[in-house]
DNA sequence: ATTTTTCTTGACCGACCGGTCTGGTACCAC
DNA sequence: GTGGTACCAGACCGGTCGGTCAAGAAAAAT
């Protein structure tokens, strides 16, 4: 008896994503929303409720974007895909931290990553917010210390350096430029930021 | 004839500059502003102009403080202040990087910078402001540029070091460390962060 | 065809926004 | 005193905010 859904709640989603991405949370109002989502008002608050819920699935939906990409990048490492040259730990990091950087200076409007926006937007005004962002930054920190381990192993790190040291400088590496970026700086500017903050690994 | 001013203007802009920095510039409305800086509205308006005129005098005010403080203590090196002990450029470096850590832990409220803030808040999305904190940007790496030429110059860093992309490094590492503790990193989490930041210039 | 659910449109609500205006008071110079 | 200025308190403005409600159209199952 049902009639179906018209539109893909997924898609409806992403869309709300991208505009919090650019605008903020306060800055993308409920009639911004349904109109980049193409939804009506009573579609969203029935499918999603109201703005901080939206809100709070857009987050969860980015960090399972967003992880997914890193992980699938990072792990991209020794024989496990058969097909795909063999990279060692260090140079899938490097890898990563390319692609971050197309990807910033391509979407300058954006601006690098929606949880570093949201930490600085709502900060420590909301507590449960302020915890999504802080997991979120531990589960890249994890990540990359997982490569930076591997690394350890194959021994492509210098003595006495610590995974976990290092790992959260390449956070911070990271994020900084997804400031720096917002602020404008040049491309040249942002070049030389990832290759010394990267120089520490050679 | 005229009345005299009752309240002072720079500390009142002071105040203000303390409310945005917490709360960002749409977050802090004029009621709040109007109760923060103890004035009534009509001398609001009457000596700031409206809410983004105040704004503007605010970051140009912020500036002048930090940037002021900035050169303060990268330029307590050599000779120059006779009782103070003397200081490589490189320590001068190290110590700034100290003092910003110290503020940043003690006050999660304010988080680090008023500029990065501004920088993510607004965003592109007001030229005019985006202006003035990349100008901002660069004016602290100019000044760090100044003290890493001057290691230079005394060779203090390692060879092939570029004082340019360094400086831009440096500017990278501290805006992180903003973000980073307003995600809520822990001080310890943040202590390696600027320590493996600067190893660069050991 | 009827029923049931999902959808869209748009009116509507109270609250707050930034900004203006008025009235009254305190202070100074003359 | 008188006049002029700087201040304060608070009403008031149009507009927008997030959120709710009502009515009707569309589509599937029976």
């Amino acid at each position: 008896m049902p009639r179906v859904k018209e539109f893909d709640p997924e898609e409806a989603l992403d869309r709300a994503l991208d505009l919090f991405w650019r605008r903020g949370y306060e800055g993308a109002s409920l009639r911004d929303l349904i109109e980049h989502m193409e939804i009506s008002r009573q579609s969203l608050y029935d499918t999603f409720g109201d703005k901080r819920s939206l809100f709070l699935k857009v987050l969860a939906r980015y960090e399972e974007l967003a992880v997914g990409g890193m992980l699938d990048t990072l792990t991209r490492t020794g024989w496990s895909r058969p097909i795909e040259r063999p990279l060692t730990a260090l140079v899938a990091i490097r890898g990563f931290f390319e692609l971050f950087l197309a990807e910033v200076v391509l979407d300058r409007e954006r601006g690098s990553c929606l949880m570093a926006n949201t930490a600085i937007e709502v900060g420590p005004a909301d507590p449960e917010i302020q915890g999504v962002v802080k997991a979120y930054f531990l589960r890249v920190e994890e990540a990359l210390h997982a490569a930076l381990a591997r690394a350890g192993e194959a021994g492509e790190l210098r003595a006495g350096q610590e995974p976990r040291a290092l790992a959260r400088h390449l956070v911070n590496t990271l994020y900084g430029l997804g400031i720096m970026s917002r602020a404008g700086a040049s491309r040249a500017a942002l070049r030389q930021m990832l290759d010394v903050g990267l120089s520490v690994l050679a």
